[in-house]
DNA sequence: GGCTTTATTGAGTGGTCACTCAAGTATATA
DNA sequence: TATATACTTGAGTGACCACTCAATAAAGCC
């Protein structure tokens, strides 16, 4: 008896995540989500229920992704490979939507307000961190860096380091393929003699 | 014959400029401003424009007062001591608008729609950068860090770890004085020996 | 083909946005 | 004190905001 929608939801809200993720939240109207998205305001709202509900969902998707890949890159690499390779790999992206974490940015964007999508975004830095950490364990775990390094507190500072790089690869009067091989450096530089 | 105004214009700035600091570009309402500085919009328009001419006058007392503060620390303890204080001293600054740094914030939020005052923000950033550089010469003149070092290099990462680090410490699941304290460590081995 | 159930449509909702302007008020000079 | 010159006030502007809903169209099952 149904009907079946004619769109592909997870396609849709990939497409969500990039225009969320270059434009902010406050800086994305409905209008540009139902002209991007090819949506009436009624099937959008069939859809999704609200703006901030595709927010959220843009947000788990961008952190999957995110993990996913460094766990990929994991297999290929290693631990320590992956996190050496991650900078640059950041910096040379083929046009993402914005190089600035998207979780960052909505942390920093909706903080001020105690928005819950600002909570959200907070708690998914902390699953990133936490992915991070893991390598970092595996790394020392297969003595690739010594044991007198604290996993949580490097993988704390990379994460840190992580978004440092991600700003300034966004500008263009300062060169971020340099700041990601001095980051990888850092990383080479842990690798027990 | 003319008279007056009532208000110390200067003061209105930089309250402005915290109210901007904290919620951004598109999360101040002119209301929000009216409110806050106690101006009706008329008043608010003799005296400013607009609300963006309001924010690049912010912007540009945020870099002001932020050269000015590293260049009195350069005097106090040193180029190097200063670029080393400066990372705890971001994190550990009594109740800020943000952590966050606003020249970065702004940069962010406004870049995608090619806004003007994101273009200021980047410049102004470029500033802060140049600042940052000269440190780091007299740093090296004085023999403070090797001659092998490029002060521009050091600075650009430098300025990429302190973002990195601003936005690690809005968070409360991260310990940012542990990066803080990391970040000085790698201002100190820099120290010829 | 008839019927049920859902998707799609787009004009319309109240509210807020940045901003304007004419009228009223206070002050420094003559 | 009279007058010119500002500053102050706040209701009002059209545009846009996120969102609603009743009408219409299309698909699956009998």
């Amino acid at each position: 008896m149904p009907r079946k929608p004619s769109y592909d939801r997870d396609a849709l809200i990939a497409q969500a995540r990039d225009i969320f993720w270059r434009q902010g939240w406050a800086g994305t109207s409905l209008k540009d989500l139902e002209s991007e998205l090819k949506l009436k305001p009624g099937s959008f709202y069939a859809a999704f229920g609200s703006k901030d509900a595709l927010y959220a969902l843009a947000l788990q998707k961008y952190l999957h992704d995110s993990v996913a890949r460094m766990q990929t890159l994991a297999e290929e690499l290693g631990p320590l490979g992956a996190l050496k390779a991650q900078p640059l790999l950041v910096v040379e992206a083929a046009d993402p939507p914005s190089r600035v974490c998207m979780l960052a940015k909505t942390f920093a964007e909706l903080r001020a307000r105690d928005h819950e999508l600002s909570a959200q975004a907070g708690a998914h830095l902390g699953e990133m961190l936490e992915c991070f950490t893991a390598l970092f364990q595996q790394a020392q775990a297969r003595g690739e860096i010594g044991g007198d390094h604290d996993p949580a507190r490097l993988a704390a500072r990379y994460q840190s380091d992580l978004m440092g790089l991600r700003l300034s690869a966004d500008r263009d009067d300062v060169d971020a393929r340099a700041i990601a091989s001095d980051i990888a450096s850092d990383i080479e530089r842990l690798r027990a003699t």
